[in-house]
Formats: C-alpha cells, sequence, structure tokens
DNA sequence: ACTTTGACTATAA
DNA sequence: GTTATAGCCAAAG
C-alpha cells in the first residue's frame, strides 16, 4: 500500500467532485490543486482515468474555451458528447453551449 | 539521470 | 476574429 499520491490521484478527485449537469476546466482544476500552470498535467493524468475506480466524469472536464478537446480519448463516437447531453448540457459543434451557465469551478462552488 | 510528451493557457502578431 | 509561439510541470520511456 503506497502512501504517496501522484499529481493524477489529486486530479481524478476533483473531477470526480463535479456535480452533473455541470462542467469544468482543467485550468480550474489545476488552480485548486495548487498547480494554475499545470493545466497540461491535468489532462495528461486524464489518460489514466478511464482505468480509474470509481469511475471518473472526464466528460465533464473541458478546456477553457468549453471545447469537448478530449472527446476523442472517450472513442472514436461522440461518447462524449452524448454523455454531456444525457446530464443537460447543450453541446453544439463539440464546444458547449452556455458554458459559463454549466462552469462549475471547485474553489467557487467547492460542494455546494 | 536525460529526453520526450501531452485531454492546456496566455500572450503576440 | 484567427494563427503561431512560448511557458508550464509531472509522468513515462
Amino acid at each position: 500500500m503506497k502512501t504517496e499520491y501522484t499529481f493524477a490521484e489529486n486530479v481524478y478527485d476533483v473531477v470526480r467532485l463535479i456535480p452533473p449537469g455541470r462542467v469544468s476546466t482543467y485550468g480550474a482544476i489545476a488552480v485548486y490543486l495548487g498547480a494554475t500552470k499545470s493545466a497540461r498535467l491535468v489532462g495528461y493524468a486524464m489518460n489514466n482515468s478511464h482505468k480509474v475506480m470509481p469511475i471518473v466524469p472526464a466528460h465533464r472536464v473541458v478546456n477553457r474555451n468549453g471545447v469537448l478537446t478530449g472527446k476523442h480519448f472517450f472513442g472514436v463516437n461522440n461518447e462524449m458528447q452524448r454523455k454531456l447531453e444525457a446530464e443537460g448540457i447543450e453541446v453544439i459543434n463539440d464546444c458547449i453551449k452556455n458554458f459559463k451557465q454549466v462552469f462549475w469551478d471547485p474553489r467557487i462552488e467547492c460542494t455546494l
């Protein structure tokens, strides 16, 4: 049993805090972890998210533009977009509609 | 131990 | 408005 936690594990924890019907950004998560400039690390860590349990709602994580940058990692199909739509999030052309409204910042709302 | 990479972001042109 | 470049840092090879 390892006592050392990797950056990825920390990312998974924050992503799992994202409530349904909401989305977050890599930058916001990075800031919450104290690594404001490590937004890339968040996305990099998510590569392993699909094999981490409990499952990480990575489909709720997009870039700051509200674009589904990692949709390709969910599968060749628009699986990521379908999941977002299933939660009430409108996605048009791989971009989240009303992004500011569905945006959820762990540092602001924080499990609210 | 060094090099490469990557689901990003910010700034410049 | 878009496109290009640099900075950023952790994990894998």
